[in-house]
RNA sequence: GGGCGUGUAGCACAGCUGGAUAAUGCACCGGCCUCCUAAGCCGGAGAUCGCGGGUUCGAAUCCUGCCGCGCCCGCCA
């Protein structure tokens, strides 16, 4: 479906030529010419201005002379010369033609990649709140993004099995009970009474009881050392403690990824972080490490980086190996990047903000031990208009509350808008009305912009949000189960018009659909999902204007060139939206 | 203090490898359901692009200084 490419083919040796017959350098043009800004003045547009002075003529006099000097080609429809522009306006009988033929297979020659993306990630201990979903909801699209594209990809959730807050909620579940956990929460809000039976929000309350004790009793030094000791055990691979910390974590991680599920997100593998430690490839990786040039060793015998020597800066240190010989998380992070390059050959990590520090340390050290280092896609934190989000303070919003409101309030919506509508269908209008709207909620802002929760925005079922993608789409499938009732097949290549007998919506619709490509392209290449979430709002929009302005039907009689169209409109919305994870339904 | 990021209409947000009148949604004002689902469509109003310098034919975009906000600167994870 690439067909603005296409017409930058045929075109730029078109203009290439008419530069230089008046003594321009036509390399420039390459990169000069491009969509043109502004929607109703072309679609490829040169600006003049960089020719003014080596021609010794005016930027409107060079594109006047160039517009009257170029030669025609069928995807052409008029070249005009705007103030010092040059503006190339495609036929869009040629383009029509081109993406009827084209279909949604682009025809572009592409190898596939493999691809593998790490996200979520997040330590097995509570329930999902929006801010850690980020992470999730930007990772999951992103994989969802790739396959679009048609590349290879492995969705991998590194599992925090060791460490700290792992040893504090097994030590919990082993010195405390339930009376006990009431006790040491007795002053704070009851959750969702909903959610009581759901073992990341059971668990949860044992780790908090835990770390009040930490902090706050008599014994916090003695806990402390027993905490300290199952780390310490952890560390050196101890499996009847890693056995335990498993038995405490799996539950909670199941009740995580439960909640996940809801918003389709799921993964292809999940990779302990203790693996790298019990194999030996840990302890093999830090005696390559102490081989490096820019390897140091501290008093107590603990060994460092020094990564300043690598252009890193601030804190320059970088201490891999603790003075009593044990790793740490940034180690066992190298050596878990080491293998996942063994599996493929692109590899990204989606990171929160606060692991720029590390992905540096981790990444210079890689191409120390002459490895790659991954891609990043970093995004900024979730605020609430109270502040911060912290589960110690109660200033959360939980992800499972935030579904459960969101379907609420979509079923009250559909209720409203289809009176008719049996209970049963109602539900699943809601719950995929309510995920894919707080999806598109995240997804819609740029990741490293700092992001501010508002129930009314993720909420909102209106433009801009995805029930109004999701509602354009059905209008799609309603064409097509109309047309299809009425025994007519859909023809291969039907007979396109010429451009007087085109509607306004209908070329805009076209020339939307020629774009798709240039975008994902650049969302792929960039990590940047957001720009996807706008190309599918103008769509949206650009099907909508073509519903107003082109009847598939009248009268029972089907244009077969609109219904090829809205065809083709209806597949790239149902699998763009699948690529953000919103849910395609067919009536709404 | 140092490093990284961010600042665009009342609110939210796009545009940032320099290019024409700064895009979109919410909220606000007005119009459209004898016609494929009005969760829609059309029109209107609303912006010193944080502030000051610089580079350029041209700056929201690049450079620089300042200001606000966020994150990081553990032999934690």
């Amino acid at each position: 479906m690439n067909a603005m490419h296409a017409l930058k083919q045929h075109v730029q040796p078109l203009v290439e030529e008419a530069l230089s017959e008046l003594g321009g350098d036509p390399a420039l043009v390459e990169r000069l010419l491009q969509p043109a800004r502004e929607a109703d003045q072309g679609d490829l547009s040169l600006p003049c201005f960089p020719f003014a002075k080596t021609l010794g003529k005016a930027p409107v006099a060079i594109a006047e002379a160039m517009a009257a000097t170029i030669k025609p080609h069928p995807s052409v429809l008029e070249i005009h010369a705007v103030n010092g522009y040059l503006n190339i306006r495609v036929d869009p009988s040629w383009l029509a033609t081109k993406l009827l033929s084209d279909g949604l297979d682009n025809g572009m020659e592409r190898t596939p990649r493999t691809v593998l993306i790490e996200h979520t990630s997040a330590n097995p201990n509570g329930p999902f709140h929006v801010g850690r979903a980020r992470n999730a909801i930007l990772g999951d699209t992103l994989v969802r993004l790739h396959r679009l594209w048609g590349n290879e990809v492995t969705a991998e959730y590194y599992v925090d099995d060791m460490g700290k807050q792992v040893a504090v909620l097994a030590w919990a579940l082993e010195h405390l009970d339930e009376a006990a956990v009431d006790e040491l929460l007795a002053d704070r809000e009851g959750g969702n009474p909903l959610w009581s039976g759901k073992p990341d929000h059971q668990r949860v309350r044992w780790y908090q009881a835990a770390q009040r004790l930490r902090k706050e009793s008599e014994e916090a030094a003695n806990i402390e050392t027993a905490i300290g000791e199952l780390v310490h055990a952890s560390e050196h691979g101890d499996e009847s403690v890693l056995a335990s910390f498993e038995n405490a974590y799996q539950p909670v991680l199941d009740g995580m990824l439960e909640t996940l599920a809801r918003l389709g997100i799921t993964y292809d593998r999940f990779t302990k972080e203790s693996v790298f430690v019990t194999n030996g490839d840990v302890a093999q990786l830090m005696e390559e490490l102490g081989a490096l040039e820019i390897n140091g060793v501290a008093e107590n015998g603990a060994q460092f980086l020094d990564l300043g020597a690598r252009g890193l800066k601030g804190k320059t240190e970088f201490f891999y190996r603790r003075g009593d010989g044990s790793s740490l998380y940034a180690t066992r992070d190298i050596a878990y990047h080491r293998w996942k390059w063994s599996k493929c050959n692109e590899l990204i990590n989606v990171l929160g903000e606060d692991h720029k520090l590390q992905a540096q340390q981790v990444g210079l050290t890689l191409e120390e031990l002459g490895e790659r280092r991954p891609e990043v896609m970093f995004y900024s934190f979730i605020k609430l208009p109270e502040g911060k989000m912290s589960t110690r303070r109660g200033n959360v919003v939980f992800m499972d509350d935030l579904l459960e409101e969101a379907r609420e309030q979509a079923a009250a919506v559909v209720t409203d808008l289809r009176p008719e509508y049996d209970e049963g269908t109602v539900n699943t209008i809601a719950e995929a009305v309510g995920t894919s709207a707080v999806r598109f909620n995240i997804i819609n802002v740029s990741p490293e912009k700092g992001f501010t929760f508002r129930w009314e925005d993720a909420l909102s079922f209106e433009s801009g949000s995805a029930p109004f993608i999701m509602y354009s789409h059905t209008r799609a499938c309603s064409i097509q189960k109309r047309v299809h009732d009425l025994g007519v097949q859909a023809l291969p290549s039907p007979p396109v018009p010429t451009v007087d007998a085109m509607p306004e919506g209908l070329v805009h619709l076209l020339r939307t659909l020629a774009v798709r490509d240039d975008c994902l392209e650049k969302v792929i290449r960039e990590h940047r999902p957001h720009l996807f979430a706008e190309y599918l709002l103008q769509l949206s929009n650009a099907f909508n204007a073509f519903y107003r302005d082109c009847h598939v039907m009248e009268s029972n009689e089907v244009n077969m060139f609109y219904f090829a169209v809205s065809e083709l409109a209806r597949l790239t919305m149902k699998s763009g939206m699948e690529a953000l994870g919103i849910v395609p339904l067919t009536t709404m």
